[in-house]
DNA sequence: GAGTGGTCTAGACCACAAT
DNA sequence: TTGTGGTCTAGACCACTCC
């Protein structure tokens, strides 16, 4: 491959190629758990070197689009428990052991979107929302009360599933709703606990909670999914590892 | 470069250069700002290929030990106003913007360490420590009521700084004391302000603070700093992106 | 055995900084 | 001009999976 057509753009090639590759994983070319072309096929696709599309691949790779199998192949990343679990879920126990979260879930209903909630899911005015309310059981004790608000439109029928709903939801967006959330935004602020909370957790009105609330982001950068988490942080807490 | 003698070690090449090199710059072989050889000097110290180099030092430099420029070289990495603040400062106000704290010490005194401080900061017993209180204030408010709990044998004499204690320490005990974090943990929980941090940050006694307790590591993996913060969320929130 | 990703090499050219 | 890191190539060998 003589010297090749340089675009004026001042990316380097392979940073093109990740984006190509990336819009084509993006647009859904090929299904969660598919595999991708072999690094030969995408380097004849493109005209370039192997290796040029490795270290595109590899960035690919790094940002969990994809997974890569030596001997088997690239293949489209899906949300595994495992995944969801240490990734997204920041709880933990006062010795810092994860504990698996049971789930109850309170009450589950369809309506429409107030102002607050269009501004948090970036929606248009009179978008109707599904809101789930439940609590996460750890060790036998309520910790979390947990609001979760999501489109209908993205989730038809999830009301639907309503005593059948998982502990964890990522999986089902994505199984179910073709909807890979790949990122979130967390905001964390202490709050005191209101009378519903309160009996809920079995704690005093005003008791401190800690709030989450996550904006959680699809693979098509869309904030699919607003969770509020109210915390009881005496038994527990949020760990996070700043590297 | 015929073939290599294999180690049997089950790590590939370029992951014992990297820890080579790694162990080597942690060592303190080369000081903070300093530069390291080329990649050509290392392929030829190790007997191995630039490119082998290169991917063993685009690890160290993914984990920030060390810093690289083109056309200069490398070098070990500083801790820069912008990395502390950017990378360990994760309050920003309700717009989600990050704002720079002033500060003000409340007190800073030297005394035995409790178990308490000797588990967190694994000192053995007896040991003493410099425990500093301080407010920090964001937009003109007291935001922040910060106790930083340190070895006095790593860090002696930082009591004697009193008034001149700048905004970011991690600078300081760089500089001043050849310690450079590269890591902390945090556990963040919501808890009631007590009469002092209510005095302080004028709000009524049992507000609900948020706590985030950090033990922050050094370049050695030791725990060289406890710092406690207990921060007024009503204007102010913990920012955190899950990737 | 054929195909995949993972590692390693040797060499080329580039952009940039210092001299 | 020299030296640096950044990109790209072409080809080799390896470990692994599947047939």
């Amino acid at each position: 491959m003589a010297t090749r057509t340089r675009t004026p753009s001042a990316h380097p090639l392979f940073m093109q190629i990740k984006e190509m590759i990336s819009e084509r994983v993006k647009a859904g070319e090929w299904k969660e758990g598919e595999a991708l072309p072999s690094e030969f096929d995408f380097a004849r696709q493109y005209g370039v070197s192997q290796g040029t599309v490795r270290k595109a691949v590899a960035e690919i790779t790094d940002e969990k689009l994809v997974v890569r199998f030596r001997g088997k192949g690239t293949f489209v990343a899906t949300h595994t428990h495992e995944r969801e679990h240490s990734h997204f879920f920041h709880i933990v126990d006062n010795d810092g052991v994860k504990v698996l979260p049971g789930t109850q879930v309170l009450t589950c209903r369809r309506r429409k979107a107030n102002k607050e909630i269009e501004s948090h899911l970036k929606l248009s005015p009179g978008t109707y929302v599904v809101i789930i309310e439940r609590i996460r059981i750890l060790n036998g004790q309520a910790i979390i009360f947990e609001t979760i608000i999501v489109s209908d439109e993205i989730f038809p029928g999830l009301c639907s599933l309503e005593e059948n709903l998982p502990n964890e939801l990522y999986p089902i967006y994505e199984s179910k709703y073709q909807t890979r959330v790949i990122r979130a935004d967390e905001c964390i602020r202490a709050v005191s606990a209101n009378t519903r909370e309160a009996e809920v957790l079995g704690v005093d009105v005003g008791t401190p909670l800690l709030e989450v609330d996550r904006i959680a982001i699809s693979i098509k950068e869309i904030p699919v999914e607003w969770r509020r988490s109210h915390c009881l942080t005496r038994d527990h807490y949020y760990k996070n590892a700043i590297n």
